[in-house]
DNA sequence: GTCTATATCAGGATAGAC
DNA sequence: GTCTATCCTGATATAGAC
């Protein structure tokens, strides 16, 4: 389709001056493929019943390529899940900067911890969670990638938030980490145990809203600093 | 070692009546065996990884035998699992029946919920936990068989004694169900989480003490009805 | 770097004697 | 009911040409 290594270097930029490809440009889409497909492969069969047959011929490239970028299976896996994993949560990062100057702390925390939830229910990230968790045993590493994606997407700017709203006499949480911790379990966790065990089952908005606000509303009847009343 | 069905014919108690066997006393320990292998082996590599013929040579029994028992490897593992997951949650019923009438309610609910945590954090509940939710998606059954085990271990009686707390002005909490959910996620869900993805930390019981007393505070703060004071 | 073709072996499952 | 011996497919991984 594209300019490819063979006719490389004769291509010119808009300069008249040679482009030097990357030489393994070629190798670089390839690789994508292969982890496309990979991930597709694991994410649906899991580590040990998915198949390299498969994901070759998925993928439109040859096993021994496979092989020659990524080694064997292991590092194949653990290439592709530490590639997919900081992405999923990509979409969280916006939502944490605003709360401590919020007018309205309540509603604050219900549109923080429901966005939390919309994406982290999302059947394919519950699905990789799932994976994760089953080959815990065999990829410790992934145990602790996932805890410090979390930690830095989640957990560690909602403990900075609740530090600050403290220090603005807003909250009284003694320990601004366990707050943060609590605050998740009994909003998101509680739907997430479920969905855990309930592949199937849809996201009900209107129960995903009251679990949510009731979470909150325990949230604060324990650290809220009582306005003036 | 002991009788088998070739004496058994010959064999009389007490009274000196025959002794009737199952005919199926020895197929019966030979199907134990078969479970408790299987079990082995299926915890320690999972669904996929585990080979019916590490079971065979653990169970001392030939595979024909394993196959003439269960069919195939899906029902082998559904045997298993479905199995183990009862007992292992049959340490959890007593603590639930005398929560109403406790005159500390605070100290209570922290020793329930601390009973759950050392319970469900032990290894070999969390090795379970993670193979039936790494093949949820392969065996949906389990999924089901997991919340209604949990359900009626747990949060069905927690359920109810919230209620009966509230019928006795002791707790004021509109929906119990909820009430109980939350309990148990911001005490020992808490841990179970990050245990999840930890498979080898140890459990502090300090910091276990910690995050449940904290948890039940957070639980308190918003559903007790204060004393007169 | 990439492919085709193949080595090598372990997997689940079964036939048939006893 | 139980065993021994075996079938056959699919697995991961590699050798060697281009």
């Amino acid at each position: 389709m594209d300019a490819d290594s063979k006719n490389a270097a004769s291509a010119t930029d808009a300069y008249g001056i040679p482009i030097i490809p990357d030489p393994s440009d070629s190798a670089q889409r390839k690789r994508q493929a292969i982890i496309d497909a990979a991930a597709a492969e694991f994410l649906a069969e899991g580590y040990s019943a998915a198949s390299m047959d498969t994901i070759t011929s998925r993928s439109g490239v040859s096993k021994a390529t496979i092989y020659k970028h990524f080694g064997n299976k292991e590092r194949l896996f653990l290439a592709v899940i530490a590639g997919i994993l900081p992405t999923t949560y990509a979409d969280l990062e916006p939502c944490n900067s605003a709360l401590a100057q919020a007018p309205d702390l309540r509603a604050a925390l219900i549109g923080l911890t429901s966005d939390f939830a919309t994406v982290l229910l999302r059947p394919d990230i519950m699905t990789l969670r799932r994976l994760v968790i089953g080959e815990i045993d065999r990829f410790p590493q992934l145990g602790r990638l996932w805890y410090q994606v979390t930690y830095d997407m989640n957990n560690g700017p909602l403990t900075e938030a609740i530090t600050e709203l403290g220090r603005l006499g807003r909250l009284n949480a003694p320990d601004p980490a366990l707050a943060a911790q609590q605050l998740i379990a009994s909003t998101v966790g509680i739907l997430q145990l479920v969905r855990t065990f309930a592949p199937d089952s849809e996201i009900d908005q209107a129960e995903l809203g009251r679990v949510v606000a009731s979470g909150v509303d325990l949230f604060l009847a324990r650290y809220a600093v009582a306005p003036a009343s």
